[in-house]
DNA sequence: CCGGAACTTCCACTCAGCGGGAGAGGAGGC
DNA sequence: GCCTCCTCTCCCGCTGAGTGGAAGTTCCGG
């Protein structure tokens, strides 16, 4: 770059996904300066590059001026695996699952150390639940996270288990009883939850496995959430591990291996 | 730019852009040459350019060198309007509308001259369904183009009529007719058609208001779709538009105004 | 009518980006 | 096994595209 430049080393694109990462979930809507400030970038080349990405559509400008994220930026979203694939392939899974089970059913995968929900039916109002599409929570507090992070290689759960952070009285917090859990949960093939995420939340969960040449991998989880102590939960899992198998061989059919 | 640039007047976003352009649903997984001829690229820049993007997260490198759309991308599509206003809160009603009639259920929004699928659930697979999320139809021969032509300005409705392709024998492509059939539409609050997308599909929309200062606007569609020449279609009116007006009302709740 | 904040336009300077070329890595044919 | 073809990766000298401070504009509230 030339100029006046003061910022050396940074690329062009590299400030333009800077903009791009100034929104998110608290702030889907920013004026100029706004954006400026958030991503380090001086007040006028936020504004030449929010020209551009507004121009080709990444951005939408506002009438009252602010700038939000555009159509085609969500289009290019609908063509992430996670949509592409899982979600078209689950939601009709879920769907059912709903129908029978009348609470909030999802899907999630592992997203580093956290699990990334990926679909939602919401259920009667009767629970409180946190995620949403998109929502990222721990692993170790939610019934997907365990089935998650039961599933992922060692030196994820190693990470994992060094921060436990205790969000409800009723959270897993210490690395051995935690390590048991997922051996736990590992055997049974299924995950619980009792307000261990929320208070006045309880979940259950599988696993979503797809067969592969190394054997079956664990691509997602399945899981529902209900009011705390329910007496017949467990009678629930089948449901779930129907649904599951279900979404897993259809992802076979559909996944483009390679 | 520099060196032989034999490519003047392009600048980096809008090659970076450019890039991100190569993807659609029909090319959702690229190899970097492919990405660099689709992008009208030199080779060597979509090389640089990738590994910008896949470094911040908007592209994933897969174990075969393919591209893919990243999650990074995915979480800020999820912030688009569309997608949080419109879409969260307008689910929970078509799950409703979907529970009580067990058809195809979906809603769209007008862009530029075509409905956009926003959301959709899916009924029993009788009927020949076309639409997904994110796909694009064209407003003169669907349910819910009908409802969004008709309530959009003069010169987008102009631009319309100028060309009404026929994708059945029984679509609309006289402009006088799609005019009458507009005004119909306006004084009945609803949509109807026969067959006039994809043979075997019928359908019926209705608008979604929100209330503006400057009156009511329609700021999307709810549509069903149901085997060709159902009897009692009309008798589903009222429950679209119960539900259609729980949207609205919602809308004018949540959505940012100014 | 003025002060201030937010946005837009202008423009001279210069280094970040450009892309041809060469090389590495693999798949497949003979 | 060897050669060919194709795709991807790395290198590096040249230069015009991008930079950002300053000045201008718009809008609002007092």
């Amino acid at each position: 770059m030339a100029g006046r430049s003061n910022a050396p080393g940074r690329s062009v694109t590299s400030r333009a996904l800077a903009i791009l990462d100034a929104f998110g979930t608290a702030t889907p809507r920013l004026t100029l300066s706004e954006i400026a400030e958030r991503s380090g970038t001086p007040l006028t080349t936020a504004h030449r590059l929010l020209g551009e990405l507004a121009d080709w559509g990444a951005l939408t400008r506002r009438s009252d001026g602010r700038y939000e994220i555009g159509r085609k930026l969500w289009d290019l979203g609908l063509l992430a695996p996670v949509q592409l694939e899982l979600r078209q392939v689950a939601a009709p899974f879920l769907s059912d699952v709903h129908t029978t089970i009348r609470d909030t059913v999802h899907l999630a995968v592992r997203d580093g150390l956290a699990a990334l929900y990926v679909e939602r039916i919401s259920g009667r109002e009767s629970v409180p639940v946190v995620s949403q599409v998109g929502t990222r929570l721990p692993l170790h507090a939610t019934g997907v996270g365990k089935v998650l992070l039961a599933a992922a290689p060692h030196d994820v759960v190693e990470q994992a288990l060094r921060s436990l952070p205790r969000l409800t009285r009723h959270t897993l917090v210490d690395p051995g009883r935690m390590r048991r859990e997922l051996a736990e949960v590992r055997r049974r093939r299924y995950a619980r939850t009792n307000e261990e995420m929320s208070p006045g939340a309880a979940s259950l969960a599988v696993p979503v496995q797809v067969e592969r040449r190394s054997g079956p991998a664990v691509v997602a989880a399945l899981g529902i959430v209900v009011p705390p102590h329910r007496r017949d939960l467990l009678r629930l899992v089948p449901v779930l591990e129907v649904a599951a198998r279900g979404i897993g061989r259809e992802l076979a059919r559909t996944r483009d291996f390679h």
